[in-house]
Formats: structure tokens, sequence, C-alpha cells
DNA sequence: CCCCGGAGTTGAAACGATTCATATTCAATA
DNA sequence: TATTGAATATGAATCGTTTCAACTCCGGGG
């Protein structure tokens, strides 16, 4: 059925050890049999099995990047940086969706194991840390992404999500606002928690008026349910933020249809400046983080900690937030 | 270092054929000793190695999935629906993004191999099927996703694109217009060359003159880049036509940034329908596909494929693309 | 003329499961 | 008591690689 080293031995008229030579230590294959053999490979189209590789050297070349929503642009891009960066260094990524959901990514942690990837990168669904040890007692290397357990037991890239909040709220604060609306997801959300968090800091210091509203996933269409609670407050806020961009998009969407004006009378603030922020209805103001290079840095910690065995350091990576600000936000 | 299937045999004073019926054929073994092995298993700790059971069997429970975009949320869409079935029958899923690169698409074809996958659903780059080729020699099977090779045997999931470059003209045409522009990607791509037969065909029925701007990415950058080429252009079109909805965001916010405004000067219509079109500057009219149950299909149908053997009979799905009206496209 | 060492190559053992032909057990039947 | 066969259990062979100790060349120094 299948071409296999054996065939392509037989073929080249060499040894199976020259061929795996070939194929993992070429330098000490001499030139004109590594020709020959190189030439033999791609003559029967010989693609190494994978399997029998690993099941050997016990080891595989395979990533799992576990996210929480795939069809949240920062995430994508996320992906996209830890895709290039493994690839770059010849691994393959398993990537998989939990949806917030403990559940899934438990199911996924053992298919992950069972394929006996390498590493991980996850982004867990909440703060229990059991089912990551399971991974690393099986000699698995771990990497938190967008998130931070205390007890550095493992490398992490995060961006400091409370100073994310601050920041967001000293910028409407310095705008003038007094009133103001965060939008948010359930506390379970380490996100959604330190940037509150942050949030409640600054409001603190600038003397605003802070009212939550949560809603139980941070998607567009729950940003509109958002935008009616918020309506039918006593007071209208002068000011909304969103703690992700695809809350803040569903309440300018709800808002704009019900004659709302942004920003003369409700400025609104998102988070993660994803592609269509500045394509939306009002260009929106966002806080940005380094998405894709938090992908790149993470990868790349993952695999060092995979390629330096005992000698390695974890190493907590902590990317600072920033502000951009485009239309959806004005001065009182 | 881990546990092997021959240390459980020993501990629990049985030979390896019975721990293997254990774990795969458990109603051949007496129920006695079944207890007993499987007492030992749990107490060892005893996962079986994957790679071990699958370079035997020759099997794995995992699919491949190779997408042109994965920042393209019709694609993340897609994926989500074949994430989602594929879990449902207890198989994995390797997420690949080739950046409508053959390079990339060819690496990720031999990883897969590799990894012995089991099916692999693609949305081939080009119109050469030979990656294919090598797929199916080696038994795994291949489904078409979004893309539809004729005279070839295999399962596909499209929608017929011709079809939707015709009604995106035809509606185009029906509003009153007679310059429009088609914005697409290179003609490489068989949606572009198909989404542009359609329009090619209609505006021959409709007496429109179709003025074609081609970009290399179909992203919203290279649709700024569109815009500003279609700005330049002696007569402004009433009408612009994107072969996606990143290309028509993109067009969309240069030519607002122009002053420019929609649908009254210029209607634009997308084509997608990604979730974020309603949420735009100008709520985007667009070409709707079902994204999800796209998904989902080709799962299915490449799964039926994995599971039937020979009795499987190739099908060609194909779904119909439907208009979505919004606020971007107006009378002329 | 022999010996030495390095470069290149060889092929058997190992990885950890599954498979399957064969062996064992034991109760039922002749 | 001998025979049969169903129910279980056995363990060597196998999958396709990597690894590594051993081997073959071959040119140069003694």
């Amino acid at each position: 059925m299948s071409v296999s080293l054996r065939d392509v031995a037989k073929a080249a008229k060499v040894s199976v050890g020259t061929v795996s030579n070939v194929l993992n230590r070429s330098e000490v294959v001499a030139p004109k049999t590594l020709a020959r053999v190189q030439a033999t490979i791609k003559e029967l189209g010989f693609v190494p099995n994978g399997f029998a590789r690993n099941l050997r050297s016990g080891q595989s070349r395979t990533l799992g990047l576990i996210v929480p929503d795939v069809s949240n642009p920062f995430f994508t891009e996320v992906a996209r940086g830890v895709e290039d960066a493994a690839s770059k260094r010849d691994y393959a990524v398993f990537l998989c969706n939990s949806d917030e959901s403990a559940t899934k990514e438990e199911r996924y942690v053992n298919v992950l194991i069972q394929q006996q990837v390498r590493g991980v990168l996850i982004t867990p669904a909440d703060m229990k840390s059991d089912r990551l040890d399971v991974m690393r007692d099986r000699g698995i290397a771990v990497a938190l992404l967008d998130r931070e357990i205390k007890g550095r037991k493992q490398c992490s890239v995060s961006v400091d999500d409370v100073h994310g909040g601050q920041i967001a709220i000293e910028y409407l604060a310095g705008l003038g606002h007094k009133n103001i609306v965060w939008v948010c997801g359930p506390e379970s959300i380490p996100q959604v928690a330190d940037r509150g968090a942050g949030v409640a800091k600054a409001a603190k210091v600038a003397g605003s008026k802070i009212e939550t509203i949560r809603v139980s996933l941070m998607n567009a269409t729950n940003g509109e349910e958002a935008a009616r609670k918020i309506l039918e407050l006593d007071v209208l806020p002068t000011a909304i933020f969103c703690a992700n961009d695809l809350l803040a998009l569903g309440v300018m969407r709800a808002l704009l249809a019900s004659k709302v004006r942004i920003p003369e009378q409700v400025s609104v603030l998102g988070y993660d400046n994803i592609e269509f922020a500045p394509s939306a209805a009002v260009p929106l103001s966002s806080i940005a983080q380094p998405s894709y290079q938090m992908g790149v840095t993470a990868a790349d910690l993952l695999l060092n900690e995979c390629e330096d065995g005992d000698s390695h350091e974890h190493q907590q990576i902590r990317f600072q937030p920033q502000l951009v600000e485009r239309a959806s936000t004005g001065k009182r």
C-alpha cells in the first residue's frame, strides 16, 4: 500500500539506516549517496510514517493549542502567530476550541495526550489546574496563553489586564466621563476579573461612577442584549467600556439602531482591537493587545521548554495593552 | 518512565494479548480476569500509547482541515461546523492554514500524511489535484470544501459560486446600476473564477458594464488598495461587488475616508455574510453562504467515507447562496 | 608492509501496541 | 472413560521507524 523506508532502501540500494540518516542527519551521509537517496525518496513519493517515528523516538513534533473561542478574531490572530512560529521550527499545531467549557476542554486534553503532543498552549476555561497537571505528569510541556496562574510552575504569555482596565477608565475619565457602564462576561473568566479590577481601581482614583452589566457570553449578540439593558437605565451613561470588541460592536449596533449618537451622546470603548474595529459603524476605539506577537512568543517559549529539557527556566512574559483612539470615543 | 501494556500484563499475571483484549474486545475476556486487569490498569495509571496502537492498526481517529485563511470568519465558521460534527463522532481535527499558498498547502499535506490522519477536508489553493491524489493513494479519504473538481470521484460540499456571482449582478442591475466594478483576488482561486464567471454571465444579460480590479490577497487591507484604484478611475462606478466581505469592508473603509457616501453615491455588495457584516460602518449587503452547515455536512460526508469503506458512494453537495440586503446597497 | 583512524555504511534490536494461530481448560456428550 | 467443542488465554510476529555497535574502505604514517 504505502511506501516504507525499507522500500526506499531497497530501491536506492542502501541500508535502512542510511535512509534514516538522510532523513535526520544528512550531514553524515556522503553527498553522492545523499543525492541518490533523496532522488529515490522523491521518485517513490515516500513520506515517513509519523507513528513509527514517534514510537521509536518517543517524541512527536506536534503542539496543541486550546483556545476558548476560535471565532473571536483575537484568538485567530494568536493562533496565526502560534502556527507561524511552530512551523518555522517544523512543528504542526492541533487547534482546539473549548468554547469556554471545562468539559470540552477536558475532552481535548485527553485527545492531545493520546496524540502524544509535545506541548500544549492553553487558555484554560477555569482556574483549576488539575487538567494541566495531568499533562505535565505525562511529560507534556504546558504553557499558558493570555492567562497566568500564580505559582510559576509554567511559562505564560499574558497581557496586563488590570492595567488594561485601568488605562481604559483613566482615558474615559480624562475625557470628562463620570457615569460609565462596564459591560463584561462572567467573573469566572480571568480576563474579565482582571480588567474589572483595573476598572474599579481607576474608578476609585478618578471618582467616576461605574455600573456593571454582565452577560453570559462575550459575543456581539450578547452585546446587543447588554445595550438594551443600558437603554432601560434611568440615566443613560456617557460612556460604555466593553470587555471585548465583539461585545462593543453589538452594543454599538443596538445603540445606533435606537438612534443614540456615538460618540456625541455615548462613547464606546472596546478591548482587543480586532481587525474589524476600524471598519465598524463608528470606528471603534479599543485597548489593543499584541495578539499575533503573543502567539509567536508563546509558541517559542513552549518549544524552548520542549527542547531545552531540564535546563529550562519558566518565564512569565507580560505584554502591556495600549489604547487605540478612534471615532467611537469623545469628550463629554 | 511510562507504564506499558507489558507492565500491566506482568502485574496482573496475564499475557499481553489478554490485556489488549481487555482494552479492545472486553467481551471475549472472562469477567474475573477482566476485573483484575482493569484494576491493575487503574492502579498503575496505564494509558495506551496511541502511536503504537495506530502504527499496528494503521488507523487514527483524526481528521485534517486545510483552509486558505483562518482569519477569515467564513472559514472559522466552517471550521466550527467541522469540529462539532467530528467531535460528535469522537474524532479530533487538525486545523491548518494554507494562506492560499500551494507551498504551505503541500507542507501541511505532508504533515497530515505523517500524522496518518484518517481523512482530510480541504479547500485546495489551486486546481492541481496531484496533492489530493497523493493522499488518496495512501488510503486517506479526501473531501473538498467550498470547491468542486469536475470529473473527480470524491465527496464535496460547495456553494454554487457561479450562481452567487450571477444573483449579485442581477440584484445590482435590478437596482438600476449600469457601471459596476468587480473587486476580486487572483483568477487562480476557484471561487474567484466561478463568481467572476457568474458576474460576466449576468452582466451580458443585463447589459451592464463591468470593470475588474484584481488584488493579490482577499483581506481588508487589500480592499483599501482596491478602493484607491477605484477612486482614480475617470468615472466613479455606481456599484462595487466584492469577492468577499473582508474586501468589501476595506473598500468601504477607504471610500468613506474619502467622503464617498454609501449607498447614495456608490453601492457596495460583499460575499460570505460574515458575522461582522451588520456591524460595519454601513451595514453591508452580502451574498450569504451557510458556512457552519457546510462544515457539518462536509465532516459527516468525510467520516461516512472513512467508516463505510468500499460501499461508500461519493456525493457532491451543493448549497445555494442567498442575497442578504442591508444598507450598503441602494437604487441608482 | 602493516597499522591506524576517520568517514561512510550496515543491519539487528528496540519502541509498544495489535493480531492471530495455537494452546489450554473444562463441562457436556457419547 | 474418551471425545468434543466452546470459552479463554497465550505469545511470537508484526507495523515502520530510529539507534547504535560493528563493519568496511581507504589513505597516510611508521
